[in-house]
DNA sequence: CCAAAAGTGTTGCACCTACACCCATGT
DNA sequence: ACATGGGTGTAGGTGCAACACTTTTGG
């Protein structure tokens, strides 16, 4: 309330974000995210989430899509604001991270990856295979991580990984992919099928068997949550 | 990443908390909390959260407990990170608010409220007949009071709110007062005593009728949140 | 016709809700 | 004794997990 007012310069305000995205793999889909390689000297070459500065006439929402932006150059399907890291000791100059995740889709990542002009220090990671990672951002992936399968449990963002349309089998081997086990195909149908945010088109997918119909993923402008 | 790494000096990161504590009332108890007069510009003379700079050495989770002890001279028995606000409109300068919410014991309320050292431009005010408040602190006592209300459903956390010992009932009252509703007394008990946090001592509390078991709150050490 | 995935039906269990009922105490 | 809150028992309902079953396609 009262005192230091003059000794918070030296406090800065950056924005990271922990975005995930799927690849196909030989064994069903890995839950990826990307990293970028330090150029700067604290923690310099190892590897640390993207984010930045958080500007002076920016908002906190407009940060974290800025610097999502600049790193995979692609809006993500779900941004939403993580934790807070301000411990003292977090960094040898005093940094207060405001932590974003954020969910991008199959789709937009393939065709990222294939275009050259991506950032030339920016690489995907397994969850599950992480490299060291710079400040406290291992134990920041871990908290997002556990966020992520918590929320998969009562909401239907695991959508935000897949392309705009997609199967329910397709869904369900997303949710397989992060909650790291099987689920029992009808019982899935059932419990997605009743869900508001997910509306059936009139499309099918053929392939080698019964087509299956196709779903889309309707964004409700109702939010519960922060 | 890259950027305007001169321009932050004039953000400023402040913390704030919204405590919420229970007052006895002609009608049952009423869930209360505390708020600071302005004695600056900015809304001076409005009603605003306690609250204060972040200083340079000093954690996120110690700045919140200290301007906690500054505005109520006691330790909170739950302190929790809310969220961080930081829209660029919300404040004259550029104001960065990391929020927290708490729980303070009844007995310590009333211990506090009868010290006269109290600090003069504290009031306590019913959360459902707050004043104007400076900022966006409306919006951010709506949230910390649904996160509340959230949490209650799935911990003990409302035990926080009463003294040390208490009964059942008491605990039922609080969690009535916290909600809302009414809730039936018979499944309430059996909802509760198979909660791990909850444990039976060996004193009853003695009244008007039948004697009531005492309950103690064991704080466990495993976190599942943050 | 067969394999395999899409999609439906059914049963049983766990949990929650409502409410009837007994227990212990102060007056 | 009786009013009142403390505490237990129980029947009905809901929702989910497990799994048997039918449907529809490609080969």
């Amino acid at each position: 309330m009262t005192s230091s007012l003059g000794s918070t310069d030296a406090i800065r305000v950056a924005v990271s974000t922990v975005i995930f995205s799927l690849r196909s793999c030989a064994d069903g889909d890995r839950l990826m995210l990307p990293l970028v390689r330090r150029t700067r000297d604290p923690h310099l070459d190892m590897w640390a989430l993207p984010g930045g500065w958080l500007d002076l006439s920016e908002n906190l929402d407009a940060a974290a899509s800025r610097t999502l932006i600049e790193t995979t150059a692609l809006k993500p399907s779900h941004l939403e604001q993580l934790y807070t890291f301000g411990d003292v000791d977090r960094s040898p100059t005093r940094v207060i991270s405001v932590v974003y995740w954020a969910m991008l889709r199959s789709d937009h990542v393939d065709a990222h990856r294939a275009v050259a002009d991506a950032p030339e220090n920016v690489e995907w990671f397994d969850v599950d295979a992480l490299p060291a990672l710079a400040f406290d951002h291992t134990s920041i992936v871990e908290y997002a991580l556990w966020r992520l399968r918590n929320k998969v449990g009562y909401s239907t963002i695991a959508a935000g990984l897949l392309p705009d349309e997609f199967t329910l089998t397709e869904l369900r081997e997303v949710y397989e992919t992060v909650l790291g086990r099987r689920l029992d195909p009808s019982n899935f149908r059932r419990l997605l099928e009743g869900a508001e945010e997910l509306v059936a088109t009139d499309s099918f997918r053929t392939g080698k068997h019964r087509p299956a119909r196709l779903y889309r993923h309707e964004a409700l402008s109702v939010q519960s949550d922060r």
